[in-house]
DNA sequence: GATTTTAAATTACAAGTGTAATCTTGATTT
DNA sequence: AAATCAAGATTACACTTGTAATTTAAAATC
């Protein structure tokens, strides 16, 4: 039940497991290749910590580990959001929303994703 | 222009600042004794570290200090807000949203502040 | 079976962080 | 003036993190 505490480099490896799996090491650094200048002993390091902090599982095949995420990633995300918004807002959405807008940072996009959040919450008030 | 980056420590330190300034260290460490257990002399030293970085500036009054932020609450808090926000999302705010009310962690107070940013947004969008 | 390859494991190492204790030095009290 | 106090400055120290290099050991190849 505990929280998991993994750092930023950590959360980018769990990521790239979490875009399928099991998957192993060799696999995991090609999806990371794209995005990161990370040598392979690097990303190695990082997947060791992640099992250590039980972030990661794995089974053998062969010499090699396949690994899968023991969280899922809405939870972390979830977790890591309400930290986030406690820490700097008082636990409290809206002033971040608040901040984006007055900011224009918010797309009609954005604007029309969190109509349907709205919406979709208030039907399910009225159940 | 770059951003400053502080660790948690520093930036609850930082907030006791935001509270009301210019500020001395004694007062600093009496808003903190409420919240935290820290001892007097973790504060001087994130206090310190804070002048380093450059988020906080001084000026003398006898021989002590009196400190005062050299950026704002909103706007460093927009920043690690984008961050964060890209980092776990792929900086779209809606998902975040969409994960506090799927885990029913929204309030009808923030669903009426959410309508209320939106319709300041379209107001602002007609004009 | 000996050699080479190559996983994973172990070790490395500087910077940042949490958490203070000690040192310096000017101000305050005898 | 001497002694004491207390602010900020400096130093401490273990843990985490980013970023690998080196070691070990098992598998593949000659």
């Amino acid at each position: 039940m505990m929280m998991i505490e993994l750092s930023k480099a950590e959360f980018e490896v769990l990521d790239a497991v979490w875009v399928s799996y099991p998957v192993n090491a060799t696999q995991i650094i090609e999806r990371l290749s794209s995005d990161k200048q990370w040598h392979e002993k690097t990303i190695k390091t990082l997947l060791g910590r992640l099992v250590k902090k039980g972030a990661l599982s794995f089974e053998k095949e062969g010499r090699q580990y396949l690994y899968s995420p023991c969280i899922e990633r809405a939870d972390y995300t979830l977790k890591e959001s309400q930290n986030f918004i406690e820490r700097f807002f008082s636990g409290r959405i809206a002033p971040l929303v608040s901040g984006f807008a007055k900011s224009e940072q918010l797309s009609q996009q954005d604007i029309n994703e969190l109509k349907k959040i709205i919406a979709d919450w208030e039907k399910d008030q009225g159940e």
